[in-house]
DNA sequence: AACAACATATTCGAGCTCTGATATCATGCG
DNA sequence: CGCATGATATCAGAGCTCGAATATGTTGTT
């Protein structure tokens, strides 16, 4: 048998003995606050991407700049951390991991001196081509039980909430 | 004057030149694939609430915990990883620094001699009031597009996403 | 040509998050 | 009692993300 953890009977303030929520209870079901419930869907979803492409060692990260970079190669780190909303820093350490397994390869712009272009080497298209079914698979699911206006409500919401200005 | 971006003419493939997409175009507007668009949303909530409450020494992770031992004070590290769908280890590191900036105090179970029962320490209740009308008010621009249908749907939405089983 | 302004890349330090492994505590069973 | 089981906490290592600072390259102005 499993005893009903020792927090739920707190010997602090008695009025204030913590009944936990389930997950889909309370502030964390569907009248929480949207933020709360924005940020729990996204660690939700990244925890089952990341032990979907666990076996392909690819992380969710890496496998938005392998998309990114399959979809326009020649794609400049800066480049790749303005369309992913990321910084530059944070694209060049998620590059550097890629790199050094072997699925990017990077030469320099023939034009300009310090610009290195990015492009998916044969493994990383391999790889790449792997990691979208399982994605795909995914992605499928979450959209499963919204009808059509709901969706567009959905996605409306979600590219709004993106692009809102400071 | 702005040059248009190096890369944008590219020297390499020349069918695959990259018209990079503005914010709001192509994968990255309301056609793209919904992970990637919550993971957008979601990217671009965390930054402007690290903006909101950089000057009051919280990041949103902090956040989160300190209203949780807010609501539910007696909360143990495991409590927290569960209510929170993180991992043990990762609360931890939260807690940590919470308490080296003196926002935690924590005292050990009365009954159980492992757990280490949490609170919010005076500054902690102070701080989290100020970062309360901070993050209320990003909160509040969050809804603001949306018609009541529309909100019921996003909120039923991000819960299922949230809750959808592996 | 010299300079200012800007873009690009990189380094450093900090915080968040995971997997995996280890140690301690509590409970139940032989 | 002794041991297995499960819960809790913690350590080690890896990857992601940011702000700040630095160095280098490009462009436009003086």
């Amino acid at each position: 048998m499993r005893k009903p953890s020792p927090s739920s009977c707190l010997p602090g303030p008695p009025s204030l003995a913590p009944q936990l929520p389930e997950p889909g209870e309370a502030k964390r079901g569907e009248q929480g606050h949207l933020g709360y419930l924005l940020r729990q869907a996204s660690v939700a979803l990244r925890t089952r991407m990341e032990r979907a492409l666990a076996d392909l060692e690819v992380t969710p990260p890496q496998f938005v700049v392998l998309t990114m970079v399959g979809a326009y190669p020649g794609l400049s780190n800066a480049d790749l951390a303005r369309l992913s909303l990321l910084k530059p820093q944070t694209v060049s350490v998620i590059v550097g991991n890629l790199k050094r397994s072997g699925a990017l390869v990077s030469r320099p712009h023939p034009v300009h001196g310090r610009i290195r272009q990015l492009a998916l080497s044969e493994t990383g298209e391999r790889s790449l081509a792997r990691c979208r079914r399982r994605v795909d698979a995914l992605e499928r699911r979450l959209a499963a039980g919204l009808s059509a206006a709901e969706e567009a409500a959905v996605r409306r919401w979600l590219v709004s909430v993106a692009l809102e200005s400071d």
